[in-house]
DNA sequence: GCCCTATTGCGCAAAATTTCACAAACTAGG
DNA sequence: CCTAGTTTGTGAAATTTTGCGCAATAGGGC
């Protein structure tokens, strides 16, 4: 509904789309922001501010419907249609992402995949050729392919990466650790698990040793 | 050398420190916050903002001592000493994870790996035996590991996170695409790169040639 | 030793984000 | 139809995060 939603918001919507899914799935026909809230370990003004950037979802005393409200945050992530995507690097990690059903999306799928390997070059995975890098910008060009998946060691990321913007890709989700350039029309996510590691490691050191009686939040 | 570090600040930390140690690699011997901000795709004043949290590190006129920088930073992360580190699930993720140096880091050690398949139980993974799950919670206390990685399919995630939780763990990196319960003393990561993609698709979606901005994150 | 130039560290202002709090709106029950 | 009991959507306040601007200070040239 409204314009400019600021990123924050948009980098939640995500998960408010994923819970709601399980949700519809398991059967749940309604939810209110405080039991959403809890879910997702956010308060639920939160809640309600975040969806009403999008639009008025929900009734008053009753919540709000989750098969609807999934519907709507699916459109407003761009899942009304399908994306197609190329995928650079079939090492372990390409070909584990490639198979692990968690990275797959009904909406999103991987129509070319790509490396330098001669080794691996001609043989299938999960059902589709692997290409010559070479060849990977003028095939996302002629397939209209628009997010590209980087799994290729760190040296030639950037490269791949830049053989991604020139064919004139729009997205970019990238797995090697390098800061990555790209121009300003083309959309980057870096996926660095190092980092997580190491944010918690600072919480960690100086972590005083709680009696770690081990019990769950409610 | 502030205390109550904003939680933004900590989660930019590890982005400061990989690229300090990429420049000490190539031998650059001095940086200014102009350039370091340039790197890292921000402005000279957050650069210097960010590390003022952690002490006077620069000299003016002169900007800041990579190799002095990018040891007081991992300080700062912890990575003083050694962390050790159990992996459970050895399914394609989780030996990708294994075999990827990107995920390794001198500091932080995978001693122990686990899963539930019979299969894979006995066998082993980069030297360490793969142990049945079921010893996971002794196995952990025992050798005192502090760090979980957890790569098992999304319906046992939370089973596995709550036996880490018993063991005494103080930091799980979660892989699996669920929203974990954890206690208020564990630290949680989560890696979800289909959500990094969804909100991606959101401004692909709409995307005027000029109003999208690349976005980092980890 | 002193001046000139460059760049830090930081107080303060601005902007962004979260939280509060309440009127409006909807259902259920009688 | 009316009342009681909820819960939304949203201005406004509070808090957090970013960015500005400049005094302070380090090094180099002379």
């Amino acid at each position: 509904m409204k314009e400019n939603v600021p990123d924050v918001i948009v980098h939640r919507l995500p998960m408010y789309a994923h819970i709601l899914a399980a949700l519809k799935n398991v059967g749940v026909e309604s939810i209110g922001s405080r039991e959403l809230g809890a879910m997702l370990r956010t308060t639920p003004a939160q809640v309600r501010k975040d969806l009403s950037y999008f639009g008025k979802f929900g009734k008053q005393g009753m919540g709000y419907d989750v098969a609807r409200l999934s519907e709507e945050l699916n459109g407003v992530l761009g899942l009304g249609r399908e994306w197609s995507v190329a995928l650079a690097g079939t090492g372990r990690l390409g070909r584990a992402l490639m198979e692990h059903k968690g990275f797959l999306h009904k909406k999103i799928k991987v129509v070319a995949v790509f490396d330098n390997s001669p080794k691996r070059i001609g043989k299938k995975l999960t059902g589709l050729m692997i290409q010559d890098i070479a060849e990977l910008e003028q095939t996302v060009k002629d397939k209209g392919i628009e997010i590209g998946v980087v799994a290729v060691p760190p040296a030639q990321a950037q490269q791949v990466i830049d053989a991604l913007v020139r064919s004139g890709i729009k997205g970019i989700l990238n797995y090697a650790p390098i800061v990555a350039r790209v121009p300003k029309n083309v959309q980057l996510r870096q996926i660095i698990p190092l980092h997580s590691l190491l944010s918690m490691t600072y919480y960690l050191k100086s972590a005083h040793p709680d009696n770690n009686t081990a019990k769950i939040e409610s």
